[in-house]
DNA sequence: GGACGTCCTAATGTCAACATTCAGACATGT
DNA sequence: ACATGTCTGAATGTTGACATTAGGACGTCC
C-alpha cells in the first residue's frame, strides 16, 4: 500500500526552482539562461544546474544548442498549434484508457473546488492549478508510463501558454472551465469511448482557439 | 536552402555508442549500465557518460534510479501495450497532418527498396531500418516539433521491439511489411484524413499483436 | 565603405577528484 | 533460525578547475 519513496536529487530541485521562475515571469519567453549566473543564484554546481536544464529541456520548456546556450522558449501562435495538436492525440487516449480507472469522486471533487473558487473571486491562476491536476490525474489513472511521459513532456508548455491565455484574455477562461471539466466528468462516468475520446479532443481545440485569438492579434 | 550545420558533443557521440550496443545486444534488457565502465570503454569522462544515459533515457531505451544506476528496459507484453498504444495515438495524428506535405515520390522509393530487399533476402533488421525510416520521413514532413519529439520518445522502443518480433517471429514480419506500407502509401495519396488515421492506427495495432503472440508464451 | 582576418571575452563543454548513498556481507543477540 | 545492527565496497552524486567554442570588437587591406 506504500508508494515506494523517492529521493531527489540536485538537478530535480534546480529544476523545479527554474521552471517556477520561468512560470512566475522571471525569465520570459526567449530569455537566456546562463548556467553560472544559475548556479550563484541557487547556490550549486554549474554541473546540476545543467542537468536541471536538461530536465526543463526534456519538458519542452527550453531549449539548448551546441555552445549557445539554454533559451525559453517562444510562444508563438505555430507553437501553440504543435503543442495543442499532440495533446489532443494524448488526452483522446486517456480518457479513453481512464474509463473505469479513474476516480471519478476525486475528479468530482476538483471540480467543485474549482467552482467554489471562481465563486469566490479566486484568481484564475488557481483555477489553472486545479485545471491541470485534473488532467494529470486522468493520465495517472490510466497507469500507462509512457502516456504518462508523453504529457510530461507537453505538461509544462501547457501551463504556459494557459497562463498566457489567462493574462491577456481577461475572464474568457473563468467562462469555460468548470463546465468543460464537468462534463468530462459525465462522460467518463456513462463510459462510451468514443464520446470521451471526441470531447477530449474537441476540450484541447477549443482551448487553442481561445489561444490563437489572443496571439495573433 | 542550406540546412544548419550541426556540431555535436561528446553526450550525444556517447548516447549513439551505447544505443546501437543495445541494439546490438550487447546490453540485453533488464541489464545495467555502469558509468565507469561505459566512461572507460568509450574514454569520455563520467559526466558525458551521464549526460548521454539521460538522452537515452528521455528516449525511453533506459531506466534511471537514483542512486541505483540505470538499466536497459524490459520488453513484457505489458511495456509493449504501453508503446504502441501512444504510438498509435502518434502515427494517426501523423498521417493526418502529413497529407498533402509528404514526398510521396519517397515514401514510394523507401517502400520499394522494401520489395526489393524481402527478393532478394536481405536481412529482416535492414527492412526494418527502411520501415523505421518510412515513418521519419512521414513525422518531418508534418513540420510539427513538438510531434517529432514524441515520437523520439518512443521511437528507439520501437525500434528495440520490432528487433524481438524479427527475431522471435521467424518470417512473419516479410510477410505483411511492404504490403502495409504500400497501402500507406496509397491512402496518403487519396488524401482523406479519416481513412489515413484510422489505417496508421491500425498499423500499429496489427504490430502489437504480432508482437504480444511472441512475448506472452 | 565594405570585406576580410585577428584577437578577446564570456559563455558552454569536458574532465578528474571528492562526497554521498545503496545493497549486500557479516556479526551479534535472542 | 530469525531479526536486527554494523561495516564495507562499489557504484552514483557533486564539485571546481581546465579546455574549447561562438560571436562580437577591432583593425587592416582593397
Amino acid at each position: 500500500m506504500l508508494r515506494p519513496a523517492g529521493r531527489r536529487g540536485l538537478a530535480e530541485e534546480a529544476a523545479d526552482r527554474i521552471r517556477d521562475a520561468i512560470f512566475g515571469g522571471d525569465f520570459p519567453p526567449g530569455s537566456a539562461l546562463r548556467e553560472v549566473d544559475l548556479a550563484a543564484q541557487l547556490d550549486v554546481s554549474r554541473g546540476s544546474v545543467r542537468e536541471g536544464l536538461a530536465i526543463l529541456e526534456r519538458e519542452g520548456l527550453v531549449q539548448s544548442e551546441w555552445h549557445r546556450g539554454t533559451k525559453v522558449i517562444d510562444l508563438t501562435a505555430r507553437d501553440a498549434e504543435e503543442v495543442y495538436s499532440v495533446r489532443a492525440a494524448l488526452e483522446g487516449l486517456a480518457g479513453r484508457a481512464a474509463i473505469g480507472r479513474v476516480d471519478l469522486t476525486a475528479l468530482t471533487r476538483l471540480v467543485d473546488t474549482m467552482a467554489g473558487g471562481l465563486a469566490d473571486g479566486v484568481p484564475s491562476e488557481n483555477l489553472l492549478a486545479l485545471d491541470i491536476e485534473f488532467h494529470d490525474t486522468i493520465y495517472q489513472a490510466t497507469a500507462n508510463r509512457r502516456l504518462i511521459e508523453a504529457w510530461y513532456a507537453v505538461r509544462s508548455q501547457v501551463y504556459l501558454f494557459q497562463l498566457t491565455r489567462i493574462r491577456l484574455g481577461h475572464n474568457e477562461y473563468r467562462a469555460v472551465v468548470v463546465d468543460e471539466h464537468r462534463q468530462m466528468v459525465k462522460l467518463l462516468e456513462r463510459g462510451e469511448a468514443h464520446a470521451v475520446t471526441r470531447f477530449a479532443e474537441e476540450h484541447v481545440h477549443s482551448a487553442l482557439r481561445a489561444l490563437t485569438e489572443q496571439l495573433s492579434p
